[in-house]
DNA sequence: CGCATTTGTGACCAAATGGTCATTTTCTGT
DNA sequence: ACAGAAAATGACCATTTGGTCACAAATGCG
């Protein structure tokens, strides 16, 4: 069999330019539209999000080509490899989930920290929690290309830390220049973040039902968490 | 280039039974050696656990192979397929994180509830808290199988609603069987659980470094939380 | 309108990949 | 020690897959 295909595969190159006729007879043709570069690739990458974060990175291009009704080609025209592609997504995917305002939100004394956290989860969850985002934020940690590290590195610097600092000044405990934050304390809001995060672990990743009322579950978690914390915290202060 | 990649192809294939000399002139030859089959099965499947956890289950039999020393046919001859080999792999790892003694563990009222889930969230840290697990499971849960969610389906018949039961009785709160558990006291002890996990995805998934101490860490998740649990476990049975 | 430019296509390639099988090598029981 | 059973190999296959390229179809514009 071997053979014959091959033949087949030799007669078909020759036969060149085959006529291809876009209409067929009595039929309006569906024509086949052109989009301007920039357009193109705006919609290759859109698809691509959705796409990869269905399928991981493994998905194949020429299945990502046909749900656009290209063919995979035209990819290759607006990106130089696949890789290009995935590094594309990346870039889009995580710029488009980080607010400036949650930084200086955290730090804001003209509410107190149990309603900035209250605030700030609530944010979060409404601008995270997309199975988007969540599946293409874990296929890259598992990926291992430090992207995911240096989200949480952000996380870090701008959440938790401040957080924590914040909570030492509510408790009229040393402020976090004189006597630095220890481990277990921001571990403590890292528990936080965690526990919040976890939710949509469980719906994006597992795929296992949540409540609907999203809300009223991070606002029990940001509560319950402060009242334990007020009792948690002073202890580790004397410990560390 | 292409037809003489066939020729030479074909030559090769016509040229058979070449001589394979196990010995090197003057060189003690590394002897192949033939695993009895339950043996040899069972090193696969061990192999195939490390190797899919780093790599996806898109990783390839071959290279599985060739890192315990033999060919991608051998692991035929073991399994019908690659989808069989996961399926084995699943098995063995899912299996092998469960302890039947957690259940109990949790419902053993000599001991108090926080010394319980302390006792509980340490033993399952140090069961669970494994490279080849965490990823797995990830993988597989973005592959969904519905093997996740029957996995947490066990968590949460054997922990969250039994712990959840307890706090009630703790408080001295209406019986559990009286009062059915409402949804955010349940979530209450998924945030716990989360927290805990999201250590383990922090260290597995995004690579990122954890406190060295896990059981203090442990310790004052599980302190926070029951400071945090009595607090708002009230609130959450009147309004629900 | 007409054509140069741009966008998209389909055939093709080479490497990879899951899987099969005839043959060879090793092992075990007698 | 040796024959038959069991284990392992390597050549092979078909299909998949990232990527290329010559050519065809749309489109902007003078």
């Amino acid at each position: 069999m071997r053979f014959s295909d091959e033949m087949a595969r030799k007669a078909q190159k020759t036969a060149k330019r085959p006529v291809r006729r876009r209409t067929e007879i009595g039929k309006s043709a569906p024509k086949r539209r052109n989009m301007r570069a920039a357009d193109r690739e705006r919609a290759i990458v859109d698809e691509a999000i959705r796409f990869f974060a269905e399928h991981g990175f493994e998905g194949q291009t020429r299945e990502l080509a046909k749900r656009m009704g290209i063919t995979h080609s035209a990819i290759y025209r607006h990106f130089p490899s696949k890789e290009a592609l995935i590094e594309r997504v990346y870039q889009e995917v995580y710029l488009s989930r980080w607010s400036p305002d949650w930084g200086p939100m955290i730090r804001d004394r003209s509410l107190s920290l149990e309603a900035r956290l209250t605030r700030f989860y609530l944010d979060y969850a409404a601008r995270v929690f997309e199975y988007n985002w969540v599946r293409i934020f874990v296929f890259s940690g598992m990926k291992s290309f430090g992207i995911t590290g240096r989200y949480l590195d952000i996380i870090r610097r701008e959440i938790i830390e401040p957080a924590a600092a914040e909570l030492r000044h509510d408790l009229k405990l040393p402020d976090a220049k004189t006597h630095p934050l220890g481990e277990r304390e921001t571990e403590l809001f890292w528990g936080l973040h965690g526990r919040i995060f976890y939710l949509a672990i469980r719906k994006f990743i597992y795929e296992t039902p949540i409540p609907p009322d999203l809300d009223a579950i991070v606002r029990d978690a940001v509560q319950t968490f402060m009242d334990g914390a007020r009792a948690t915290m002073p202890r580790l202060l004397v410990r560390d």
